[in-house]
DNA sequence: CAATAAACGAAAAATATTATCAAGTAATAA
DNA sequence: TTATTACTTGATAATATTTTTCGTTTATTG
């Protein structure tokens, strides 16, 4: 029983192995696309349907085991949900970083001056990464 | 020769009925998705396509005058680009707000701890306004 | 005005996502 | 274990979304 299985049940879902690997790419890639996922798990299951595969990541998504990161000017990446954190984009080569932001200066401020209750935050910060500019 | 007719064509656009109807649409609604402004442009021109709302979106994000807000879990809105701003969403009505945040020292940690040049960023803070509190 | 490059609407095509369902499988409890 | 049960899978069809094509119309320029 490898540590994913406890991951999914822990979300209320069977541990299959489609799961579980889908689970594990998206970890060893960190972030990924829908069309990169099913490429990547068809290596495993030759004979997956790409209908399962946005059901499982739909049902994760629902359970909160995994979370879409919507990007400009990109398809989505999804991500396994772990501590809160933000995100920085190459636009270059499209990779997606996790960054560590303090947002509860501006939370504060703007749910003071509009009168929101701010319960969360999606930053996307892009630019041109260090390989890319040289 | 209204407005958004010289808006237009600072933006290499031509100025057509169909385009001055979309722009002063999104203007007075502020953010809306494709679905509203489709259906709120057919009030004016009972013929227009889906299509010609696509196309002229795109040219006009192309353009530069129109932007994409990618929203959690919603459709994307789009807005005209002014001056630059995050977004407040209400996670119960939908409702979007401009904000003004200051992401500089955000923006200038982040560079340098990820060697970054960091040219944007996108900021949607969400949670419940205070209509909706109610 | 006339020329022309671009935009329009209708339709088809291409993409993307979700639903259906028979067969198979994970979880549960005897 | 094994039997039961509820859920998942893969194939396919159905929807939904977005883009392309193309003949016709229109905005712009001179």
């Amino acid at each position: 029983m490898n540590n994913y299985t406890n991951l999914l049940r822990e979300h209320n879902l069977k541990a299959t192995p489609q799961r579980l690997a889908i689970i594990d790419i998206i970890e060893t890639h960190g972030h990924i696309n829908i069309d990169t996922l099913y490429e990547e798990v068809k290596k495993r299951f030759n004979s997956i349907s790409l209908a399962t595969i946005y059901k499982n990541i739909n049902s994760m998504i629902d359970n909160l085991l995994l979370a879409e990161v919507k990007l400009p000017n990109r398809k989505s990446v999804y991500e396994v949900i772990k501590s809160e954190h933000s995100h920085l984009l190459c636009k270059d080569c499209g990779r997606v970083i996790d960054i560590e932001v303090d947002t509860s200066h501006m939370v504060k401020d703007i749910s003071l001056k509009y009168n929101f209750d701010i319960n969360g935050s999606d930053v996307v910060l892009f630019g041109r990464c260090g390989s890319c500019r040289k």
